[in-house]
Order: C-alpha cells, then sequence, then structure tokens
RNA sequence: GGGCCGUUAGCUCAACUGGUAGAGCAGGGGACUCUUAAUCCCAAGGUUGAAGGUUCGAGUCCUUCACGGCCCA
C-alpha cells in the first residue's frame, strides 16, 4: 500500500538521503551541554544594537524561519524557552558548510555553536562558528506565521500545537509549574503523598458511573477510581492523618467543555480539622501556587474569599428560599415557576436544588467565592452540620463560573455512613445510575474510629483553565479525549 | 441525544445567484552578507471529508454518514 507523499515531503525525504550520500548522519544520538536559548536572552539583554561579543554558546533546538540573503542568512531556532536568532555566514561557516545549512528545511533540529551578538535591529543573535544536524524532519510544520489553527488537529497532534503555538507551550509549562507548587505546598506543611488503587473492586467517594474493565487471570470485573475519597480516609484512620493523592479519576459521562473523561484530581484529608480549616488552607494553596506558577493577577486570590451560604446564594440569585420548601419538591417547583423559573417536576428536591446550583449560581460566581452547606441527600459523606439540621458541613468552591472544589466535615460516624449508603441504595433501586454502592471495607474501617477530619478535593484541569483563562477543559489537557 | 455551523493544496484562507478551484506561507529553481510574516523573479502543487442524488454541468443544491466547533438536554 503505497502512500503519497505531497512534494513537501518528497523534497525532504530527497534531502535526507542527499545527507546521507554525503556522509552526514540526519539522526546523530546526542549533542551535550547546550544552554537554553532564555538563558542567552537573560545574559545579554543589555547589549546595545550592533554590538557584539565574545561570549560563545551552544544551543539546540527546531528550525523556525529562515532569511537568505545570499552568502548569509538569518534562522530563527526555538528549544523548550524560547527563541533565539542566529546569523550564519559563508565567510565564515565555509561555504560547504553554509550550504548545507540554508539547505536544511523548516522544522529541523540542529545544534550550534556561536557567539553572541546584537544585530542593527537590535535582536539578540548568535554568530555561528559551527553547527550539526540532530534531526531531520520529514515533514512540513504547521504554517509559521498563523500558526496551526485547526481545533482537531491542535488536540489530536499536539506536539503539533506546541511546535506551532508559544502560547501553548506557555500554558503547559504553566500548568506543570502548578502541579508541582501543589506538591512542595502540601509537602511542607507535613501532607504525605500517597497512591492508591486505580483499578477497584467497588468504585465509590462521588456521585458518576464509572468506567468498567476485566481482569482475566481473576476472572472479574473491576472499576476504574471515580475518585481516591474512601481509600484515603482509611489510611487516615490508619493513622497517617495528613494524607493527599494527586492524580487521575475516571468518570464514565458526557463530553463537554468542563468534562474529559479522566481528568486529574487532588484530594487531601486533615485528621482533626473540619471544613472551615479545609477552606482556609485551599484559599492558602490557590493563592500560593497562583503565585508560584506566575498567575498575572495572584491577588485575585488573596484570602479570605467570599462566603456564602448554599440557601443565600440561591435566594439572592433567584429568589427561592430552598429551606421554605424543604424536601418539598413540588412547593420548590412552583415556588420557582412563580420567579420565572421552569425546574423539571420529575426530580426530587435536591436534584431541583442541584439544578439551581449548576444553572443559576455557578455561571455568575466569577471571583472565588466559597457556597457552604448543603442538602444532605447531596453529600452522603458529609458530616450534618453542627447546628443546621437537614444540612451537612460541605462547600463546593466556585471560580471564573465553574466548580473548581468540593469538601466536607468528613462523616466518621459509621452507623450514620450505614445509614447513608442505604439511602443511596434506595435511589439505586429508584432508577437513578449516579449513586454510591455499598462500601462495606469503608465503613468497617470508620468502625475502627476515624478523627474528626477535613477533607478537600481540587480539580486541577479546573484550576488551570481559572489560570489561564480557558474555557474549555481541552484547551488545558494535552491529550484530551476524542471520538474515535 | 437535539439544534446551528464547519470540513477546499502540508498550513492559513478565497471562489457572486450552480459554469469546471485561486492566493499567501511552506516546498522547488534563481537574485541578494543585518533580516525578522525579509524582499524580488520563475515554475510547480488539488479525488474540494466520504457515499449517493438532482442537473447539460456541483466546492456551491438535496440525502445519508464521519469528524470537529458552539449552544441546549
Amino acid at each position: 500500500m503505497a502512500e503519497t507523499h505531497p512534494r513537501t515531503d518528497d523534497d525532504r525525504r530527497a534531502k535526507l538521503e542527499r545527507l546521507r550520500s554525503d556522509g552526514v548522519e540526519p539522526f546523530p544520538h546526542s549533542f551535550p551541554g547546550a544552554t537554553a536559548v532564555a538563558e542567552v536572552h537573560a545574559a545579554h539583554g543589555d547589549l546595545e544594537a550592533g554590538q557584539e561579543t565574545d561570549r560563545s554558546y551552544r544551543v539546540a533546538g527546531r528550525i523556525a524561519a529562515r532569511r537568505g540573503h545570499g552568502r548569509a542568512a538569518f534562522i530563527d531556532l526555538v528549544d523548550r524557552s524560547g527563541r533565539l536568532q542566529l546569523h550564519a555566514r559563508a565567510d565564515v561557516l565555509g561555504e560547504e558548510s553554509f550550504d548545507r545549512l540554508v539547505s536544511l528545511d523548516l522544522g529541523d533540529l540542529i545544534g550550534v555553536e556561536g557567539t553572541a551578538f546584537k544585530s542593527r535591529r537590535g535582536e539578540l543573535s548568535l554568530q555561528l562558528t559551527a553547527w550539526t544536524l540532530l534531526a531531520k524532519s520529514l515533514r512540513a510544520p504547521p504554517e509559521k506565521f498563523h500558526g496551526l489553527e485547526d481545533v482537531e488537529t491542535r488536540y489530536r497532534h499536539r506536539e503539533l500545537d506546541l511546535i506551532a503555538n508559544d502560547d501553548v507551550r506557555e500554558l503547559f509549562i504553566m500548568r506543570s509549574r502548578v502541579i508541582s507548587a501543589i506538591r512542595r505546598f502540601l509537602d511542607e506543611r507535613g501532607f504525605l503523598e500517597v497512591e492508591t488503587p486505580v483499578l477497584q473492586p467497588l468504585y465509590g467517594g462521588a456521585l458518576s458511573r464509572p468506567f468498567t474493565t476485566h481482569h482475566n487471570a481473576l476472572d472479574r470485573d473491576l472499576y476504574l477510581r471515580i475518585a481516591t475519597e474512601l481509600y484515603l480516609k482509611r489510611l487516615v484512620v490508619g493513622g497517617l492523618e495528613r494524607v493527599y493523592e494527586l492524580g487521575k479519576d475516571f468518570r464514565n459521562e458526557g463530553i463537554s467543555h468542563k468534562h474529559n473523561p479522566e481528568f486529574t484530581m487532588l484530594e487531601w484529608y486533615e485528621a482533626y480539622a473540619d471544613y472551615e480549616d479545609g477552606a482556609r488552607l485551599l484559599e492558602a494553596l490557590v493563592s500560593h501556587v497562583a503565585a508560584e506558577a506566575g498567575y498575572s493577577e495572584p491577588e485575585r486570590f488573596a484570602p479570605p474569599w467570599r462566603r456564602v451560604t448554599l440557601r443565600e446564594a440561591i435566594e439572592a440569585e433567584t429568589g427561592i428560599d430552598i429551606l421554605a420548601a424543604r424536601g418539598d419538591a413540588s412547593a420548590l417547583a412552583a415556588a420557582a415557576h412563580d420567579r420565572g423559573i421552569e425546574l423539571d417536576r420529575g426530580e426530587t428536591w435536591p436534584k431541583m436544588v442541584d439544578s439551581l446550583l449548576s444553572k443559576h449560581i455557578e455561571p455568575t460566581l466569577e471571583q472565588p467565592t466559597f457556597v457552604l452547606d448543603y442538602p444532605v441527600e447531596l453529600s452522603p459523606f458529609a458530616k450534618e452540620h453542627r447546628s443546621a439540621p437537614g444540612l451537612v458541613e460541605r462547600w463546593e468552591c466556585f471560580a471564573s463560573g465553574i466548580e473548581i472544589a468540593n469538601a466536607f466535615s468528613e462523616l466518621n460516624d459509621p452507623d450514620e455512613q450505614r445509614a447513608r449508603f442505604e439511602e443511596q441504595r434506595r435511589q439505586t433501586a429508584a432508577g437513578d445510575d449516579e449513586t454510591q454502592p455499598y462500601d462495606e471495607d469503608f465503613v468497617r474501617a470508620l468502625e475502627h474510629g476515624m478523627p474528626p477530619t477535613s477533607g478537600v478535593g481540587l480539580g486541577i484541569d479546573r484550576l488551570v483553565m481559572v489560570l489561564t483563562g480557558r474555557t474549555s477543559i481541552r484547551e488545558v489537557v494535552l491529550f484530551p479525549a476524542m471520538r474515535t
């Protein structure tokens, strides 16, 4: 089956063969000692236009642009840290070396040596004294000016997106900084990073349908975790007291600008603390991480953040008092109807509350905001509120109109937990497919005694969306889920 | 799952009411030793997402499908 190559790629293959026949190895093994181009820029930012130095550098990267001028040429080299202009002269490099250099293609990888100078136009450059091919590129890179804009290609071939679009590279560098800053923050506060099973005999800790897989040797179905919650709390029972896990969860739900089927979640648990302690730690963490990761306006996340109860938030936005119709779906639907909001009359009261929150409150929450105190029906793992009957000590945190975190004072009464599981079982029987399966191992662990505990889950993709101003999760996930 | 929009050269985009597909970049040949979307000259590059249909004639109209985007559920 003969694949036809466009003209451009045929030319590249012909060049590859010519290089080989000239005795040039097109795929050598290494190029030690290269300096990041950002360091070269940092060292010579104050050079005057036209000024030369005798400072020599080795740099390596991809050819991004070339401007030929007969027996001289400018070449733009890009590495992970930025872009640097190279100046090649036939009288410096020699005719053969110069000709071979300018016959390379955009996208080829080279290593060079040269001395730093600033061009007459003030562009920091290296006057090349030597160069070597590091890898031949056999396909044309995306267009150099417009970059790669086709969204489908950008997601399916992220390597091309990263080559073509500097802002995309910077975004994913920031994402990496966010994650390392989070680890440092928690490590410094005595939290232990742990790893719990991804493949689980029973899923739990969130309300979602799971992915199912099969273990051949054991001949049993296993689930990909939807949360780390239950295992982490068993570690708190075990006395680790402060634990966190940062990793992928998997939820078998629809794909949207806010949902990828696999996503990165941070959960931490702190013994002897409650949900207000969790809120204070989240504020401190996010404001610290925003500054560490280079977020442009870290003061936006300076503590304390706004706090509002769920009841107040819904009443302020819609005029509906959800607790006046506590547990009464038809009364709540009627109250909403009076305010011009139509709720699905087939829904239960807690589902209606959830719907009001996600449709009418969440999109309005631009600045970081804690929404506190949720109905018990929506929160099977949260402890009852110390003063508000029927509610639990839970908050969700929102920013830029999306939910970024969720937290409780963790339920540690095993008998109450058992009753919550029983209630979930009733809802499953009633046809709800996003419920909690009964986890006896977890309840048994609670029976050994779990200290009062604060638990927080922070959606890393969502946080990166907020910090980078992106409105689609696909923009902050390197390889987002695509059809086929 | 529903609605709307999109898919044309490697990339970024054109093509009036249907008339037989163009440009820039990249690539090829040539000129040029301070350019930076370098410039100038020449030549080349296409199964218009797929399959059907209407028509003398389809990138354009119709149907179905695939993939994607936005909005809704």
